[in-house]
DNA sequence: AGGACACATAAGCGGTCCTTTATATAGCAA
DNA sequence: TTGCTATATAAAGGACCGCTTATGTGTCCT
């Protein structure tokens, strides 16, 4: 009963999701995740090459944090070592979702409300509130 | 020679993708465009609601304008009503990038129907630095 | 025990986001 | 002109983010 609830958690979890992916360093750290699997921190790290600058390692650490709250990777510890893995259900679960929310699962809309617009003058610089 | 800057400059570009998608009022605005094509600010105002609650006209007017910085969504003015489109070209150029980077350009995944979710509870024992 | 290593956390700061309330701009109509 | 509609912008504040430097915690080795 009421779908909607379940839909609108869909919604935060979703935020959740992208608001973690939305940073160029944790890109970085689900890419090299996503194709090394599982390893160290100190690996990752000395991987971590950004902006041509490698990534401190408390910020490597921060930004798993991050990652982790969104479940996006997991951590498991072994002696002094700590084994991070990408969560690749989670990730593509979320570009499913992704994918749904505009298409829908029908996966066909044909789509053609008119545009109302008659043939006006030449528009005088349309200003829509593009740039300011 | 050094593809590592098209490269870099394509994690900006997600990233900017990804902030602009990771609000949940934003996540609303997206499908309702993506479901139902070009409309109105106003229809596209009062078909917003996302707590329960309808989002207020200027708050809708800020997040369109976060998701045309994306150049997720473009708007033209005809008199003076503004119409607002999504991009899907963008959208979906944004989906395949976020594919290929988890799996490698050979193999971008075909975004499968889900599998029924495995109990995966996170074991409370693992302390591997997850909640304070 | 002491020390080196792997990693997490604390404190602090500038920046951006999200929201509300109030006001401004642009076009249309009478 | 006045007024109404549709939309954008301003101002302000609280919350969170991304980063750095410094310090803490846990584990192994000798």
């Amino acid at each position: 009963m009421d779908e909607s609830i379940s839909t609108e958690r869909d919604y935060l979890d979703l935020k959740r999701t992208l608001r973690a992916l939305g940073d160029v360093v944790r890109l970085h750290i689900v890419e090299i995740l996503g194709r090394q699997g599982e390893m160290t921190v100190t690996d990752l790290t000395q991987q971590l090459v950004v902006g041509g600058r490698l990534v401190s390692q408390p910020l490597v650490s921060w930004h798993l944090t991050m990652l982790r709250r969104a479940t996006l990777v997991q951590t498991r510890r072994t002696g002094r070592l700590v084994y991070c893995t990408l969560d690749r259900e989670r990730y593509q679960a979320s570009l499913r979702m992704l994918s749904e929310l505009v298409v829908g699962p029908s996966q066909t809309l044909p789509l053609r409300p008119a545009p109302p617009v008659v043939g006006s003058a030449p528009s005088p610089a349309d200003r829509t509130g593009a740039r300011r």
